[in-house]
Formats: structure tokens, sequence, C-alpha cells
DNA sequence: GTCTATATCCAGATAGAC
DNA sequence: GTCTATCTGGATATAGAC
């Protein structure tokens, strides 16, 4: 019998390669907007011709998919690696505080992951199954601040991306709205203690 | 000399075209989304050829234009059409409500007037204009609720589109998150109020 | 005013040589 | 694996006849 080598090489170098075409993408995105993105300028930034991208990815809509499970890892990471205050209160702050810094710091990542506005992308189960992850995270963390009735889960959301879209765009790079973001959260968590002890 | 008309027909039955042509562009923003808009398919819903459409509009971007004021003027009209109750915290809430109401019954509209995700397109000053002129108003009926500060009005109006958005993009046709607006409202109020009065 | 014809440019995707 | 060459189809916009 042949002997198997323990690495494929040719495995590992292919995706070197899918990693490379992806952050080419992310940086054109970054720079010409998400929408913007076209299959010849990824190509063109990485030296190769668009049709050779085709070995890597099945489609345009696969690299998008990809760079949305992509960006869900980072935050993923990003939340997991954040050190939360013993009190719960001040977890949620902090919690929700990183979540609105991350998606402040690349504008492009936010609108692929918190606003759906690509033509006819829809994600993948897998990928999408790493962005259901993330919101669980933050149910969880809300939860252990007293707030379990799905309404007032639903309120604080809601409020965490209204400040977050009104920041992003009408002030990117200030704190207008995130400034609020502490307050807001007392003022709704309160509110729902209070009314899921007297109703 | 000549007798001069009193009406000028001719400019009248431009100003229909143009109008039909804008109603023919909202029908198929409705149906396929506002970014899927090409001047070959509004001119063969009106029964012209594309190049036609360049007799009434100067460009692709002037027709979203003419779009953009045209929503923001459906929104002052609706907005003035309500009826305010005497009570200024009822008033307010009357009042987002009915502009929660205006944005979710043709998300094709509000996509236009309240996202930004048109491509290369901004609006003229004279359209943005009146979308200024709808903001202003509520800004009216929030300061004669007793909210002045300009911190507590963003948080208001940041926190009703959080709503918007979250109705719009996970139920739309729902109530899961309007059904909080008022509830929210009360909240915020309540402790701007009380914030200004110990500020 | 509306048309035909066309210019120009771009996109995503595929076939097949090497 | 990457290429050249090409397919297919879309778009906005312009020129000029009628």
């Amino acid at each position: 019998m042949t002997v198997q080598p323990t690495r494929d090489r040719r495995a590992e170098r292919r995706e070197a390669t899918r990693a490379e075409i992806l952050q080419a993408a992310w940086e054109l995105a970054r720079e010409q907007g998400l929408g913007g993105l076209s299959l010849r300028d990824i190509a063109a930034k990485i030296g190769m011709r668009p049709p050779s991208l085709y070995w890597y990815f099945d489609s345009k809509h696969a690299i998008y998919d990809a760079m949305f499970a992509d960006g869900n890892r980072q935050l993923l990471e990003r939340l997991d690696a954040v050190k939360l205050p013993r009190d719960p209160r001040a977890a949620l702050k902090r919690y929700l505080g990183a979540f609105m810094g991350f998606a402040l710091e690349e504008p492009a990542r936010a609108e692929l992951l918190f606003q759906r506005h690509i033509p006819g992308f829809t994600p993948s189960p897998e990928s999408y199954a790493l962005a259901e992850a993330a919101l669980a995270g933050a149910v969880k963390v809300i939860g252990e601040a007293g707030v379990t009735d799905q309404g007032d889960i639903d309120c604080l959301v809601a409020m965490t991306a209204g400040l977050m879209d009104a920041q992003m765009s009408n002030d990117p790079g200030g704190n207008r709205w995130t400034r609020h973001l502490n307050r807001l959260v007392d003022l709704l968590v309160d509110d729902a203690i209070t009314g899921s002890t007297h109703g």
C-alpha cells in the first residue's frame, strides 16, 4: 500500500487562497461599499483573472456567504472575549456596548451582517446559524440581568439597533447616539423588572 | 399681437405623463424592490420605449429624486391629517404611531425615504428639504410633550426607528415590535422630564 | 413626443486550452 | 490552478429619423 501523508498541503494552500480572496473582498467592500463589489475587482486585487475565482467559490453569492460567516465568527470571537463584570446589569451594558463597537468599527461588515440589502443574497443555513448563535449570546446576558419576557427582549434589541443605525447613518465615528446606551438600558431593564413583578 | 391662452395644455400633459411614469416606478419598486428598478421595466409598464423616458426625466437618478420628493410629500400630508388629541403625551404617541404606520404600509417607500441604500443617489436639496420638514414636525410634537433636550429627542427618534426597522425586517405585517411604541414613549418621556427637572 | 438603432459599459458565468 | 476567449444578459444614455 502507499503511505498517506498526514497533511494535505494542497488543501491547505487552497484554504489560504480562499482566505486571500475573502480578505481582498473585505478591503474592497470597505473602500467602495458592499454593493459595489465585483469579481473583476476582487481578482485584480490579488493578481488573478476573474474566472480563476470560480475554482475557489461557486458564485459571487458564495463569496458573500463566506463573508457573512466570517463576519459572524469575528463577532462571536469579539463577544466571547469581553470581560463581563460580575454585576449582571453592568455586564449587559458592557456586552451591548461591545456589540455596538463591533458594528461601528466596520460599516461594510455591519451592513452585511445586520442589515440585509444585497439583492438576491440569503445566507446559507450554516452561516445563518452563526448569526443566531450571536443573538443567543445576547439573550443570555439579557436574561441574567433579569429580563426574560420576549417583548422586553425585543425592545432592548430594537433600541440597541436603533441607536446603532442612527449612529452609523448620521454621525459615523462620533458618539451622539451611542452615548445614550447605558441610560436606555437602565430605563428598559428597570421597567421590565418592575413590570414582571407586578404582572 | 397674438392672443395668449390661459392654460398651457402641453405642460399639463407633460406633467400628467411624468406622474404616470412615477406611478409605474412605485408599482415596480413595490413588486421587485427599489434596487431592481430599471428604465426598461418602467417604460414597458406604460407602453413606452426606454429612451422616451428621457424626454421627461434627465436620468434615472432624477426619477429617484422625484420619488423621494413624492414620498416625503405623502408623509407630510399624512402627518398633517393626523387628528392630535389635546393631551401632548397622547398626541406624541398618535403622531409617532402614524409615522410608523406610514412607513410599514409600503416598505419600498420607507426604504427610499428612511434608509439610504441606492448606490449613487443623493436627494437634491429641494427634495431633502421636504424630508427635513417632516422631521421638524416630529420635533415640534416631541417638544410639546415636554422633551426638548437634543439627546432625549435623539433617543426618541432612534427608538422609534429601531422598532420600525425590526418590524419591517422580521415581521412585516405584524405588530411584534410596533406594539411597544406607546410604552417606550412613556418610558423615555418620563425619564426625559424627570431628568430635566433635576439636571 | 416617441420611435429605432446604437453606443458604451458593466456584470456574472462557462468552455476549454495549457 | 490559471489562463484566454467568449457567452449572455443587463444597464443607462445618446443620435437622429419621423
